[in-house]
Formats: C-alpha cells, sequence, structure tokens
DNA sequence: AAAATAGTGTCTGTCAGACAATATGTC
DNA sequence: GACATATTGTCTGACAGACACTATTTT
C-alpha cells in the first residue's frame, strides 16, 4: 500500500456555469456574481467554484463529487433552482485551461450551460448572495465600439470568451435540440412566444408563417399539445392559443 | 506576497486522445495503447497523459501548457505525427470526472479526439513505444454477446464509454463538417473513396447515385477540385477520376 | 460479349423562405 | 368598422431517398 504518492504539482479544477434565461424585455440573459474579493474585485464573473474531490489525487482516497453533481450543486447554490424539480436543462460546455487565466495559478475549468424558464428566473434573487447576484443581457459584455448608450459590463478572467462560446452553443443548437426552446419557455406558452425564443436565441426575425408549419408538424406528432384555452389579456389584436409540451418526452 | 496557500486537496488531471483512422480493411480504427504498469496493466487504453501545469495551483506559480498544446504533445509522443505538419484534425470532446474512475485516486481527463489520415496511420508505429501501440477496429471494443468469432478488446478504466463518446461525436459530425472527411482522407482520393469514408463512419451504405449529386455540388462550389487524373490500377471495372481539396479552405 | 465498376437521370416527398390572404379578437 | 394580431395558404427552390439507366474499362 502506499507505496504510490505524487509528488508533482497540481492544478486546481472549477466548475463554471453560464445561466441563460429569457428577460420580460425579450433579450438572452446571463446570470452573473459580483465578485467579493481579488482578483477581479467589484467585477463581475460567472457563478463557479472548486470542484470537491474528496481526498483528491491520493491512492485509496475518497473522491468526492462528479462533474455533472458540481454542476447542480452550483445552480442550486446560486439560484436555488433544481435541474429535476425545476426542469431545468444542464449539459457541459467545454473546459478551458489556458494557463494564466488565473492569477491565483493553474486553474482548469470545467463549463456548463444551464437554461431556465423565464417564469423561474425570477427566483433566482432568494440565493444565497442575492445582493451581489445580477441577470444581464448578454449583448450588454460584448464589445461593442461605437454604441455608447448601453451599458456595457467587462467580465473577469476570461468568462467573456467562454460566455460567447455558450451563446454559440445554445444559437446552434436550437434548431435540432427540441430541449432548448423547452426549458427557456415557461409550462405553457403561444405560438408567438416559441417563435420569440427563436428570434431572441438566434438574434434573426424569424417569419410567422413558416414558423407556423414547423409548428403545426410538431402537433400533429405530438410534441406539442393545445392545452384547450387561449391567452390572457393582451393590448390588443386576437389573442392565441396555449401550448405545453406533454409529460413524458 | 505569499498570503495565499491552498491546503485543499486537488485532482489530477490527464488529457487522453481518441485517435480515429481508416483501415485498409474498411474499419473505423482507433489507437490503444498496452498498459505497462498497474492498474489495469497488460489492458489497452486510450493514449493519454498528465497535464503539464508547470508549477500548478499556487500565487506567482509558472502554469505550464494549454489543454490543446498537451493533446498535441500527446499525439506527437504516441504517433509521431504533427497537427499542422500532417494535417490532422484534433479537438476537444468532453470531460470526464466520475469519482474512483481510476483507483489511484481523483482524475479528471480532458478526452480530444483526432483524425488521421488513412495514408499517414500507419507512421504510428515509428512512435516511442511502438510495440505498445495497437490500432484496433472500433467494433472489436463493443460489447456484442452473440458474434464470438471477432476478437474482443475489454479496455482499461472507462475508456469504453470514452470511445463511444467520441465514435458518436463523429458519426454525428461528418454530415455538416466537411474536415471530418477531409482530414480521414489521403491527399488524392476518388469520389468512391469519399462515400466509403461515410459509410464507414456511420455503419450504414450510402447510396452512390445520391452521393454523386452531393459531390458535384461540391465541385461547383469549389470545395473539391478535380485533380486531371484517374485512380491506379484495379482489379476490374472502369477506373475512376481523383479529386482533391484545394489548398485555401 | 460478359462482368464489373463509374457516373447520370428521373421521380417523389419533405421542408424552408418569401409573401399573400383570411380569421378572430379588442376598441 | 378600424385595427391589431393570429393563423392558414400558395409558390418556389434546395435537397435527400429510391431506383432505373448509361458509360467505360478489363477479361
Amino acid at each position: 500500500m502506499g507505496k504510490h504518492s505524487y509528488k508533482y504539482p497540481l492544478p486546481a479544477v472549477t466548475v463554471d456555469i453560464v445561466i441563460f434565461t429569457i428577460s420580460r424585455r425579450g433579450e438572452l440573459d446571463v446570470l452573473l456574481i459580483e465578485r467579493g474579493d481579488a482578483p477581479f474585485k467589484g467585477q463581475y464573473a460567472l457563478p463557479g467554484g472548486f470542484v470537491d474531490v474528496g481526498e483528491g489525487y491520493r491512492e485509496g482516497a475518497t473522491q468526492g463529487e462528479s462533474l455533472d453533481a458540481a454542476a447542480a450543486r452550483e445552480l442550486r447554490e446560486e439560484t436555488d433552482l433544481d435541474v429535476e424539480r425545476d426542469d431545468v436543462f444542464l449539459e457541459q460546455l467545454y473546459t478551458f485551461g489556458t494557463p494564466d487565466r488565473d492569477p491565483r495559478g493553474r486553474v482548469i475549468s470545467v463549463v456548463y450551460y444551464a437554461l431556465v424558464g423565464m417564469d423561474v428566473a425570477p427566483r433566482v434573487r432568494a440565493g444565497d448572495d442575492a445582493a451581489r447576484a445580477l441577470w444581464a443581457p448578454v449583448r450588454s459584455t460584448d464589445a461593442l465600439d461605437d454604441d455608447s448608450e448601453a451599458l456595457q459590463i467587462v467580465l473577469a478572467f476570461d468568462h467573456a470568451q467562454v460566455l460567447r462560446v455558450a451563446a454559440e452553443r445554445v444559437r446552434g443548437k436550437i434548431d435540432y435540440d427540441p430541449r432548448i426552446a423547452r426549458a427557456l419557455l415557461p409550462a405553457e406558452f403561444t405560438m408567438n412566444d416559441f417563435r420569440r425564443v427563436h428570434e431572441i436565441v438566434k438574434g434573426i426575425p424569424q417569419d410567422s408563417s413558416n414558423f407556423s408549419k414547423r409548428f403545426r408538424r410538431m402537433i400533429e406528432d405530438g410534441r406539442v399539445e393545445e392545452v384547450g384555452a387561449v391567452a390572457g389579456m393582451q393590448d390588443r389584436g386576437r389573442p392565441s392559443a396555449l401550448y405545453r409540451f406533454p409529460e413524458a418526452s
């Protein structure tokens, strides 16, 4: 036993999460946390934390939690949302490990991304460090040289790059993975809600007529079903039917 | 200075690579290494090794190599192939970090996958531990209960699962990412070579006629070009034209 | 000519994009 | 009725799957 003893330096491993939702203003928002300590104190960063590795890299050691579990835990801690209970979409995105991305030493970050419904997103501020959490439009973290009227947020570490990769993944996936739109929508939604989710994620307008055909196919295939009521009061115009995703799917 | 000192246990981080090629027998092959030490001594595993993290997680420490660099280095060490020089496709796949996947302690593996051309694959045995390297059909690592005639290979660690994820990624990507087929093909190839690569990767026959239409579109768009010669001797039948991918693309 | 492989043509169904038309609600 | 929004319909072009057909080589 114990003959194995590893004396080489080891990195720290964190799990960070890019949590997306759709704001009431119709924008793609991401959850940011204001840093309370150096480095980057006072700047905004993606939520994240060290993976519980038990007793670490040692023969016979306890080995702690899985990466998926760490991500789910992080989500719970920051938002009070549970992957199971609240139908949150959570998936591994990419692992970032460039040297010098963290001045405290070599840190490798396994990044996940999550999608939470516009109906449950407000519950986030119930979390631990409510005051430090902020839903910010993804747009506000882009580097736009000209448009000076909009609020600009400069992210800590390499998180601007991380966010860009995450947003691109969601954009590229929404067309063929129905779980994306499903996770972002509330339990009941109109066809227009559905279309607008696609518009917001992809950033380009979707023809409502063509979208309707696509939606009809989904109904025929049983991928969505009518709930048998119409949407509540609107400013004007004909109210739309309400739909939902079937339980088992 | 030095006020920061992290006393918590840390995991080890490795980079493993799933290296695919297409064998002369027309199968999807993966490069395996026979393990020389415990655990799993004598069994086959994916090539991989620890990431150089410099002085590790310590304030002011040197931080070593990037993950991409570690993967490229690993590829060079095991196969004598260079990502730049030899047109090898190399991309991060997924990070595996389940507890107890390695009995030596907590190990988190950032897995990459690589695609090498059928023409350069034979050069692999020039590598360091030539005797320990083996090109094995991916099929031979699947758990098939019935077909007892074929050679079965049981992989070390959770590498059977890793390999499955990698193969699925390639399968799902070959249809929309032209770099996949390009990396697997030699510099000059026939339309049938191209079709067979798709058949081998996807595991289902591709109609040569429909494939031809698709190929013609690629020619019209300049994504492939005729080389102006015909393939060498075959057993019988009409010889086919040779094509290549244009330089800049 | 027969065999074998290379490559083309045709038909059909699905689906996206553009745009016109109709339906149903509020004020 | 005027207006706003919801929903359906039509035309077109791109493309995949199935399958019949033609072309060019070796034996």
